[in-house]
DNA sequence: GTCTATAAGGAGATAGAC
DNA sequence: GTCTATCTCCTTATAGAC
C-alpha cells in the first residue's frame, strides 16, 4: 500500500543493474552456463511452476541450477526476492497491454476484443511469469501486493465489458459481473494446458477471441 | 497406479467408520462442536485453501480447530490424510455426474449441455474440496492420483466434445481438443470468485451453459 | 564463484501425564 | 480428549575457506 502502483513493496529498489554479467560464450554453446540474475530466476520460476512455491526448497532451486545452495545464494538475495522480480515481470507483461494505443482508442467492444487477443499472447509469451502470478495465495506482503495489482488489472477488463453492454455493443444475456469473471477465467485457463512450440498455437489468441464472442459449444 | 480407479492409494482403508463421534448438543447451539472426522476435514480444507496446502502447517489446522496440535492428531492421522480424504470427496462429486442417466441419454450435445450445468453444480456445492483438487500440483503419491483421475474426468468432457462435433451438432469455430480445453477451464474458472449464499448464484449453471453457448461477449 | 559446515527455527509426528 | 514436552528432519540463510 505504500510503494508507487507499479513497484513492489519493500525489496532492495530491484537489484537490476548488478551482477547482471553476461555468459561467457556464444548463447548457444553453453554448457552449463555462467548464471547471471535472470537466467536464475527463470530456473527458480520452472521449479516454483512444477512444485508450487511453498513446496519448492531452495535446495531444490539450487540443485536444478546445478550448483550448491551457497552459490545459488550467492546470486540471489533469497526465495522471497526470486517471487518478487517474477511477479513483477507478469505485472509487467499484462499492464504494458493497457498502455498501447489500440487499447485506448475505438468502441468498448473493440477495445475488448483486442486487449483479449493480447492478454492471450503476453499468457503464452511469459507463460512461466504469469503462472506464477495466477498461482499467488498471499501469504506474504509480497503475495498480496501482487493479488491487489492483479485485481486492478481485471477490474479495467470488467468495466470494459460494463461500458460494451452499457452502450449496447454487446449481448447482455449474463449479468454483466459475471460475464466479466467468466471472460478472466477462460483467458487466465490457458495456463493449465498451454505449451510453446506446439502447431496452431501461434492462432490461440485469434481461437480465445473467437470463441469469447461465439461461444465454445455453439449449436450448429 | 496399484488401487482401483475410484479408490485413492495407500492409505489404510479410509478411516470412516472409526472416530465418526455426533456432535453432543443438537447441531445449532454447540459453539465449540465436538469434532468429528467430517468437521476438522471441514476446518482443514477452509485452511488449505487459504493458504494453499504446502504453506498450512498442522499447527495452523489445530489453531483454526482451537485445539492443540497434539489434540489435532488423537483425530486424525496426518496432514497428507486429510488431503486425501479432500480430495477424494471433490472426485466422488465429480465422477458421480457421469453416472446419472441423463449423462448417458440422448444426443452428444445435450448431454454436453447436462454435464456442463451438473459440473458447476458440484463446483458451487462442494467448493472447498473441489477447489483444492484444483490446485493439486503432483508432489505426492496422494496428489498424483487426484490428478490422474482429474485428467480421466476432463477427458470424458473432452471426447464428448469431440463426439458432438463429429456428429455436426455443433460448430467447429476452432479445433475440438481446444474448445473442450477452454470448456473446461471457463467452467473451472468458477472457483477463482464464486462465493455461497450470493444472490443470483442459484441461476449460475443456467448462465454458464449460456455463455459456452453463445459466447461470452457476443455482439449485439 | 564455488564449496563445506553450521546456525536458528519451523515442520510433521509421537509419548505419556492428566 | 486434551494437554506439555520432545524427537527428528527439513527449511532458510550465513560464515568463512579455497
Amino acid at each position: 500500500m505504500s510503494a508507487a502502483p507499479g513497484e513492489p513493496p519493500a525489496a532492495a529498489e530491484t537489484p537490476e543493474p548488478a551482477a547482471r554479467t553476461r555468459p561467457a560464450r556464444g548463447a548457444a554453446g553453453a554448457r552449463r552456463p555462467v548464471y547471471d540474475a535472470e537466467s536464475l530466476l527463470a530456473v527458480a520460476v520452472a521449479e516454483f511452476n512444477t512444485r508450487g512455491y511453498d513446496a519448492t526448497s531452495m535446495e531444490d532451486l539450487s540443485r536444478a541450477a546445478g550448483i550448491t545452495k551457497s552459490s545459488f545464494y550467492h546470486h540471489v538475495s533469497g526465495k522471497e526476492e526470486l517471487l518478487r522480480a517474477a511477479l513483477q515481470r507478469a505485472l509487467d507483461g499484462l499492464f504494458g497491454i493497457l498502455d498501447e494505443p489500440a487499447a485506448q482508442d475505438g468502441s468498448a467492444l473493440a477495445r475488448l476484443r483486442h486487449l483479449i487477443g493480447r492478454q492471450v499472447q503476453v499468457l503464452t509469451t511469459e507463460l512461466p511469469y504469469v503462472t506464477l502470478l495466477l498461482r499467488v495465495r498471499g501469504n506474504t506482503d509480497t503475495e498480496r501486493w501482487a493479488l491487489t495489482r492483479r485485481r486492478a488489472f481485471d477490474a479495467t477488463i470488467a468495466s470494459l465489458v460494463a461500458d460494451a453492454v452499457a452502450d449496447g455493443e454487446i449481448r447482455a444475456g449474463v449479468e454483466p459481473s459475471v460475464a466479466a469473471r467468466l471472460l478472466s477465467g477462460t483467458v487466465n485457463s490457458i495456463i493449465e494446458w498451454y505449451r510453446p512450440g506446439r502447431v496452431g498455437s501461434e492462432q490461440l489468441p485469434t481461437d480465445v477471441v473467437r470463441i469469447v464472442s461465439e461461444g465454445i459449444i455453439p449449436p450448429a
